[in-house]
DNA sequence: CCCATGAATGAATGAGCATTCATTCATGTC
DNA sequence: GACATGAATGAATGCTCATTCATTCATGGG
């Protein structure tokens, strides 16, 4: 039983297990990321998600399990949308840009989740802080197929990429963790666009800026 | 009473007050690392201080004050130990790798600690949060000043000098942060080294390129 | 309409832990 | 050596939760 990545419930029908651990992690999620998650109670939780503090033990062995899957969400929200974002695009280039605006923008929209990740992962069992691990790594592994991509197609000069994935990433999460710094300096966009200018922009080859100055003439059109 | 910066006793002998302070501190910074702030009792910090419970409360008001004046410790190693490694280096472009070394090796000696800043800043009242946010910044002071002085020097090109400030810390902090992933393929020194690389030398003037090989060339002879 | 089954409730339990404080100890002073 | 002062001790207190479970509620099949 409980293998890492499993969460037991006491409720059979699977709809309904679904939609109650929707409503518990989501009320969840809010409150650890507010208040951290000691300080957060089942009875919060309980009251935040309208249920009674019995209805979560149906629907989670213990506390541990309901922040395992609220963190379980934040990771798999990466692992979807970044792909999404790339749906359709082909240029390496573009799409390496595509995937670091769309990391940035999922960081924005979970900012408080993300937060969360960094300051509660050390909480859960060992086994499932692997696990949580092992989700970190496949999205940087979404970064860095891109970035290779890059390199290969000679955009790009070679560089050392495993680093320069992680920089990236860094440079995302940086909109959560530093928000009360970044907040009223930059918008997002802006926030998106100076990162490829420090991050991107300095490894193009000839050919890589020439692609690159393509992409921003299309870009400004389309504004 | 119970100025942000602040921490009350009820010892009034000041030679004191230091010594046992710095003895409960670094137990706690210790435990707090290991487990967290809140899985750390204080039964447990007094148990690896060698000293009775309630003694800790003849040194701080209550468990806020202690993690209080744990993560100040940490802050004041960096902004200690920076300066301490710039200490008759001339050349602005050596004074930035210096730093940027320095701010790794710091990183390294309190690895947990730092750890420890992520983690649980947001568990200090609000004051101190901001109190810490503030060392945070004076920090990075430190790396901006030689950043400028780089592009004011003409060794840089001109960038947006805030934002790559924050890569350097993040670079630095991400040494803890993301140890179970580096650890294995870089050894600190590569590590800083692959970092300059990437934050450094792309953005090198060729006055600046000039200048950064007769420092390697240095270095290398007295390695 | 009556049961059986699964879902939902929330008061009660009990463990854990921050904080207190009555007491003891060490020292310096007269 | 008696006293005063400040340090140090750790058992006792009281509060805060996670978790349980006896009970109630809703449903669907017979």
């Amino acid at each position: 039983m409980s293998t890492p990545g499993t969460v037991e419930s006491v409720v059979t029908d699977p709809k309904l297990v679904g939609e109650r651990r929707q409503q518990i992690v989501s009320a969840a999620t809010k409150l650890f990321s507010e208040q951290g998650y000691y300080s957060t109670t089942i009875q919060h939780i309980a009251r935040e998600a309208g249920i009674s503090v019995g209805l979560i033990y149906q629907y989670f062995r213990d506390k541990d399990d309901v922040l395992f899957l609220s963190l379980k969400l934040v990771l798999e929200t990466y692992e979807n949308e970044i792909p999404a974002a790339l749906e359709g695009i082909d240029h390496p280039l573009e799409r390496l840009c595509a995937a670091i605006g769309a990391y940035c923008r999922v960081v924005d929209k979970l900012r408080e989740a993300t937060v969360l990740t960094y300051r509660s992962t050390k909480s859960l069992r060992a086994d499932r802080r692997i696990f949580i691990k092992d989700g970190e790594i496949r999205t940087n592994r979404l970064l860095e197929a891109c970035l290779r991509a890059c390199i290969a197609g000679g955009h790009l000069r070679p560089v050392n990429d495993h680093l320069l994935v992680y920089q990236y990433v860094l440079f995302a999460h940086a909109w959560a963790l530093k928000q009360w710094a970044l907040r009223d300096r930059y918008s997002l966009d802006e926030y998106v666009e100076e990162g490829i200018k420090l991050l991107v922009e300095p490894f193009l080859t000839d050919k890589g800026r020439a692609a690159m100055a393509r992409f921003k003439r299309k870009q400004r059109r389309r504004d």
